[in-house]
DNA sequence: TGTACATCAGTGAACGCGCGTTCACTGATGTAC
DNA sequence: TGTACATCAGTGAACGCGCGTTCACTGATGTAC
C-alpha cells in the first residue's frame, strides 16, 4: 500500500510551520524505531511526507535536526511535568513533587527512543552545570522547597533531595531499559519506587 | 603515517585467540568513539589489524559481534567490582558495599562509549528479571546481606537497598553524561554521593 | 481589472561514501605415508 | 628422511544498499503596475 496523496503544500509566508511538522514526524519516527539508530534525514522525510532535500530549508543538516528534536522532547516533558504538578492540590505539596518525578518517569518509560536520544547526547552548551536536564531538576527542587515551607521535614536542602530523588528515578528507568523488562510490571513498580525515594528523604 | 607492518599470523590451532583480539580491538575502539555510531565491523578490523572478513570466522554477523562484546564488557566490570571488595577489609562490610558500587560508578563515568553500549542493548535473555546488570545488583545486594549479619542496621531489606543505591548511582551517571560535564568535579562528587545514598539506607 | 513577474515552498535526480556481507583465493604448516 | 597433501588462518576484490547532501528545477501565489 503505497501512499498516494501528495501533501498539501503550506501556503506561501507559512514555510516554518513544515519545521514543526518535520519535528513531530522525527519524534514518531523515533517512538516506532526505539533508538536513535535509523533515525535518517531520509527516513524523516518519508514519515513527514516530503523529500529529503526539503528539510534542508529548516535545518542545516543532520545533527541540527536531531538538536531540534532534543529542544522538542525537553520542551514536551517541561510541559507535562508542570501541568501534572499543577493538576494537584497546593496544600499537597509532596504530592507535587511525586506528580513531577512520576511524569518525568512515565515519559522516559514510555518513550525508550526519547530517553535514549536524551540520555546520549549532550546539548551543546559549552557551560558544564547547565542545560535542559539540570533544568528539571531545579524544578523539582523548587517543588521540594514548597515543601519546607508548608511545613515537611527534609533530611538534606531541598535542591540537594531534588538531585538524589531526580537520579533515582532515572537510574531506575535506565536500569529497567537496560534490563529488557517490558512485562509492564516495572510501570507500576515505578511509582512505588519514587514513592520510596521520596520517603527516603523526608523521614 | 601507514601501517606498513603485517600482523602476525596465530599460529595452527589458535585461531580462537583471534576472537578475543577481535573483542578488545572492539572495546578499544568504543572507547575512543564515546559511542556506537561509528562501531563498524571495519573499523574494528581495522582497529585489530586484520581484514574485515577474518571477523565473520569468529561471530556470524554485526549484531553477534556485538553481543560478544557486551558480554565482554560485563565480565570486566564484575571482574573489576569483585576485586574491589576484596580488596577491603571483611570487617569493613559497609565499606565493602561502596567499593563495589562505587567501582561499577568509575567504569562506566571513565567509558561513556561502553556505558552507553549496555544501557542501550538489552540482552537477549527472554526472562524478564535476569541478565547481568541484574548480577551486578545481587552482587551488591549479597553485600549488604553481609552488613545485616555484621549488625549493620538497614531501613530495608537488603536486596531492595541494593536495588536503590546501584540505582541511584546508575542515575547519577546517566545524569552526569546528559548534562556533558566534564570537568572532572563529577568523579569526586559521585564518591560522596554514593557514600550518602549509603548512609540513607543504613541510618 | 488584467497581467507580468518575483517569491516562496517545495521536488527529483544525482553524487560520492562507507557500510555489511560474500566468495574465491592464498600461503604457511602440520601430518600421513 | 622426503614429499604430497589436507587444513587452517586468514586476505582482497566485489556486490548492492541506504545514507547525507547538493543543485537545478517547478509550479502555485501574492503583488506591483
Amino acid at each position: 500500500m503505497v501512499e498516494t496523496t501528495r501533501r498539501a503544500r503550506n501556503p506561501r509566508g507559512q514555510g516554518d510551520r513544515l519545521r514543526l511538522e518535520i519535528l513531530e514526524a522525527a519524534a514518531r519516527l523515533l517512538s516506532e524505531l526505539g533508538g536513535e539508530e535509523g533515525l535518517t534525514i531520509r527516513g524523516v522525510a518519508r514519515a513527514a511526507g516530503i523529500s529529503p532535500s526539503a528539510i534542508y530549508q529548516h535545518f542545516a543538516d543532520k545533527s541540527a535536526l536531531v538538536d531540534g528534536l532534543i529542544a522538542y522532547d525537553y520542551e514536551q516533558i517541561a510541559y507535562a511535568m508542570a501541568r501534572a504538578e499543577e493538576a494537584c492540590p497546593p496544600e499537597a505539596a509532596l504530592e507535587r513533587v511525586r506528580a513531577r518525578v512520576r511524569t518525568y518517569c512515565r515519559f522516559v518509560m514510555d518513550n525508550p527512543g526519547h530517553y535514549r536520544l536524551l540520555i546520549n547526547h549532550q546539548p551543546l552548551t559549552a557551560e558544564p552545570r547547565r542545560g535542559p536536564m539540570v533544568d528539571l531538576v531545579t524544578s523539582v527542587a523548587t517543588a521540594f522547597e514548597h515543601c519546607e515551607r508548608s511545613g515537611v521535614r527534609l533530611r538534606m536542602p531541598p535542591r540537594r533531595a531534588a538531585v538524589l530523588v531526580f537520579t533515582a528515578a532515572h537510574g531506575r528507568v535506565a536500569l529497567w531499559h537496560a534490563s529488557g523488562d517490558h512485562s509492564g510490571a516495572g510501570v507500576e513498580d515505578l511509582a512505588d519506587f519514587v514513592d520510596e525515594v521520596v520517603w527516603l528523604v523526608t523521614q
